[in-house]
RNA sequence: UCCCCGAUAGCUCAAUGGUAGAGCAUGCGGCUGUUAACCGCAGGGUUGUAGGUUCGAGCCCUACUCGGGGAGCCA
């Protein structure tokens, strides 16, 4: 009985029979020979079928099969050189399950909006495969990160009664009754009550903004990591973000190889992924900006996309950039002590010019400090009823971050827009497939 | 919401205002070491939509639709 392996396991196999399931990546037919690129989902493999070695029936299917043809076989492990991988299967039999005619991802260049319009099928592609197979690989070292960490992942709800930060970028749905609800846009207020409860606690799950934005670094559902720590200052909130990027990185470059090679990513770059990061305060940021682009960055408003890049760039790391303005900040960020007009928080830029993958701060722990904020942002306090009673009954100092997970993978990938970060993306104008 | 760019075969693109083309993909045939193979043959088009200018529009003009890149906002 051939054992039937998967290709990511065939060095387990070197010499033996094996049976392999899956789909025709790509053939290449010779005369008596057909070269073809089996997968199986884990992995490639070329499979050699010589008309001498089969049966006849089976070199005519293969003959006619096209690519994403589904097929089993069964052949004979080889190391060998000459193949793309290392290893290489002698077929000596099989079946063509389904005959493919036509497949429309063809191996040639295909633009973005027909590859998106099939994502269905991109999905089989080599370079999605490796993108959302180290996706995976992020995800896996988050939550191992957090496990052996002692923090307790406790979600948060999705759909939610009110804003968080405005109405603008929230989307709305029937909710019983001619009641309304919106889809989450961030799930810290929530982590801050479990935080309260459990200690130090994480949330993970998508996320939703209506922002009408087109460009490669924006989604209107994504995926983002929460961590809420009670006890917890700015200085433990940037060290525990260093810590968890440099983690996730040295995980992928350990798990990943063969897919970023794939993705021909720079493993430099990755390597390069070590303590401690560079931290800046917004007025030295401000500083640096009027040195190199002097003029294009107003003091007191936020950093824009073009300063980021510029500062990202002048760094190996990502980079730390701490206590901005007090005024152009979220409502529940704690002001700085030590400068009234700055607040408590932190940006942490992605090298290589991918921008904010984190945003951070100190949480607000003072109950008449906070409602006199939600005020002035003229939020609507009953709607935060809630969130005050987490300062009216034993408060502490904490804080936390938000993490974007298709902005981590797309930066750890090097890929050019989150949208391939991401199995099935939502943009401003694309909902299909 | 604003700025820039684009739409021609299934896909990626070409075509001076004058007969709509190539490569890939598809089908058939050939080839024992291919890596996006190669060679031969074949099929494949309401040039995004509507209007206008012109003897004549894929090409020029107007509007619309769809898409791409960016700004703002954000992760």
């Amino acid at each position: 009985m051939t054992p039937i392996a998967t290709i990511e396991k065939l060095g387990d196999y070197v010499g033996q029979q094996v049976t392999l399931r899956g789909w025709i990546h790509h053939k290449s037919s010779k005369g008596k020979l057909h070269f073809v690129q089996m997968r199986d989902g884990t992995g490639y493999v070329q499979c050699v079928a010589f008309k001498a070695d089969v049966p006849d029936e089976l070199f005519e299917a293969l003959g006619h099969a096209g690519q994403e043809s589904s097929l089993i076989l069964t052949g004979l492990v080889k190391a060998e050189p000459r193949a793309p991988g290392g290893f290489e299967i002698s077929v000596k039999g099989g079946e063509v399950l389904q005959k493919v005619e036509g497949f429309p991802i063809t191996p040639k260049e295909h633009g973005p909006d027909f590859l998106l319009s099939q994502r269905h099928l991109w999905l089989r592609s080599k370079r999605q495969w490796a993108i959302l197979r180290i996706r995976d690989a992020v995800i896996t070292a988050i939550r191992r990160f957090y496990d052996e960490r002692g923090f307790v992942c406790v979600d948060s709800p999705i759909f939610t009664p009110a804003a968080c930060e405005g109405t603008s970028t929230l989307f709305e749905v029937d909710y019983f009754d001619d009641a309304k609800a919106y889809l989450t846009q961030s799930g810290q207020l929530y982590a801050e009550a479990t935080a309260m409860a459990f200690g130090k606690v994480y949330c993970f799950g998508p996320t939703f903004r209506a922002e009408k934005s087109k460009t490669r670094r924006h989604l209107t559902e994504f995926w983002m990591l929460e961590p809420e720590m009670a006890y917890a200052n700015l200085d433990d909130v940037m060290q525990h973000a260093e810590d968890l990027l440099c983690y996730v990185v040295k995980s992928v470059l350990e798990r990943r190889q063969t897919e970023l090679a794939v993705l021909e990513r720079d493993l430099t770059k990755l390597q390069a992924i070590q303590a401690p990061f560079p931290r800046l305060t917004y007025d030295e940021a401000h500083a640096i900006l009027e040195k190199e682009a002097p003029g294009q960055h107003v003091y007191g408003d936020d950093l824009g996309a073009p300063d980021e890049t510029i500062l990202s760039n002048k760094f190996d790391r990502p980079l730390l950039v701490h206590r901005y303005p007090y005024e152009v900040k979220a409502f529940y960020m704690k002001r700085d002590p030590a400068d009234p007009t700055k607040a408590l928080c932190v940006d942490v830029l992605g090298p290589e010019g991918v921008g904010e993958i984190i945003g951070g701060s100190q949480r607000e722990e003072d109950l008449d400090v906070l409602l006199g904020r939600i005020r002035e942002h003229k939020l609507p306090e009953e709607a935060f009823a809630w969130y005050l009673d987490l300062r009216r009954y034993g408060s502490v100092p904490h804080g936390g971050f938000g993490l974007g997970l298709e902005r981590t993978v797309g930066w750890i990938c090097g890929i050019e827009h989150v949208r391939e970060a991401s199995p099935f993306p939502r943009m401003m104008y694309r909902i299909y497939p």
